[in-house]
DNA sequence: GCAGGTTTTGCAGGTTTTTGCACATAATGT
DNA sequence: ACATTATGTGCAAAAACCTGCAAAACCTGC
């Protein structure tokens, strides 16, 4: 067996069964310990797995770090969130993207308003749930493990059928020139989808990803509506966006 | 397992239950104690968890008051869980419904199962979300405040082009004539798709809702393959389901 | 084709990690 | 106060690891 073959194959048993050890790949494969061990080492460094005493893992197993994570910037995001409630009416359809500063505004919502809120963001959804007084419109399909939202070709599907009056975008990249960026794939094709259907976008952001770029392609800054950051509207670095004929809050 | 692969289960314990005992975590990973206090030791080195006298605590225990949200009957609801838990197999496909019964069943699952679980349920879809080898795919549709499912007809439709292998109906009634009851129309309609498209049946319930019955019909007990409860299975109670040509557990 | 260099692999050895056990000590509960 | 349970420490054996080395397989340029 060639060693880029039984290379592909550890890979391709992490990634099945989320664990791999030395003995059983050793004996699997009919190789030596130690070139099993060289191996997992090769393949850590190339970031295909976490080696660990005794095997390696799946990437998936390291990330176990949930609920008590302080989120980075909140308090920013609480500004952010008591901005962008404002532009919510009663009885409006509003479709939101997932994020923590979207979370922060769920929590900001008042406690009167009624109104329906759309969205694939399970931590959005527990959110809106726990409202008095929102209808709420799970969009399904393959749960993103680490955006936690919904992605596929469904919930493209089920966007599309919408027009809700307001869509709320929390957005990782945003430029004078490139427009609205981002790194997930999948997120992208939503967000696109949400834009393009939605009456009003608004978009929600701290000032820190302001004039950075991503490497994939959301949208021009022609279809945003508003943008929202936790720096006055009179900011230098926002003027771009107001030229750009955006309203900046 | 692999001493990462331990941790990890220790971490997601401590997460889930705000609370692990050494002795309870040493003979469900069937290690000793000495070896579980060390892993305690060193991830409460990590800050992942507060090392105490018997176990350990999760941190947000100490940042917040516990909301002892306590679930009723949780200790048989647990019961079921393990048992139930023994029917899914690597790499199944697995449709639930809602209902403590099933978070505690998603709470029970090992961390090195991988499967593929569906659910229109908002909180066993946060659990499922949070274990780290296992597919997720939302049913989407409009969330029931009461019940916190997605009910309606996209949700329907939805479950009707799967063919899950496993199918676990957390029930609140189930009576030897009237076979499964429920009381809520919408959860109903889900339930009735839910026992039509799947291969195989399993419902749970804690003995309390047994031989009783609801004002709205889901199925006979013809369509059920499996009862699980925290009883015995050979008590007298769920003899009738036995003759029915159910496997009781 | 073939000399000279590189890559890959297994092996020997010495080191480190992991784990369970024994025993003395501290905490806990009745 | 006393029995019970949990803890920490030291120890030893097994397992896994790392390092250097040498043989084999391989590339490469002439």
């Amino acid at each position: 067996m060639l060693k880029r073959e039984r290379q592909a194959y550890i890979v391709q048993q992490v990634n099945l069964h989320n664990k791999v050890l030395s003995t059983a790949l050793s004996s699997e494969i009919d190789v030596s310990e130690d070139t099993i061990r060289r191996d997992l080492q090769e393949l850590s460094e190339k970031g295909k797995l976490i080696k660990v005493h005794g095997g390696a893992l799946s990437h998936s197993f390291h990330d176990i770090t949930y609920p008590s994570k302080k989120v980075y910037a909140q308090d920013s995001k609480k500004i952010i969130a008591e901005k962008a409630v404002k532009f919510i009416k009663e009885g409006m359809f509003v479709l939101t993207s997932g994020g923590t500063t979207i979370i922060e505004l769920a929590r900001a919502l008042p406690v009167t308003l009624s109104a329906t809120f759309i969205s694939g963001s399970i931590p959005a959804v527990v959110e809106y749930m726990h409202h008095p007084n929102l209808e709420v419109i799970v969009i399904g399909d393959k749960l993103s493990k680490n955006s936690k939202i919904t992605v596929g070709a469904d919930a493209l599907a089920r966007i599309n059928t919408l027009k809700p009056d307001l869509c709320f975008l929390g957005i990782n990249a945003i430029h004078p020139q490139h427009g609205v960026t981002d790194s997930d794939w999948d997120v992208v094709q939503l967000k696109q989808a949400m834009v393009e259907t939605s009456q009003k976008v608004v978009c929600l952001t701290i000032s820190e990803k302001i004039n950075s770029i991503q490497p994939l392609h959301i949208c021009g800054l022609d279809k945003i509506d508003i943008l929202i950051t936790e720096l006055p509207n009179n900011h230098p670095a926002l003027q771009p966006y107001v030229a750009a004929g955006i309203t900046v809050m």
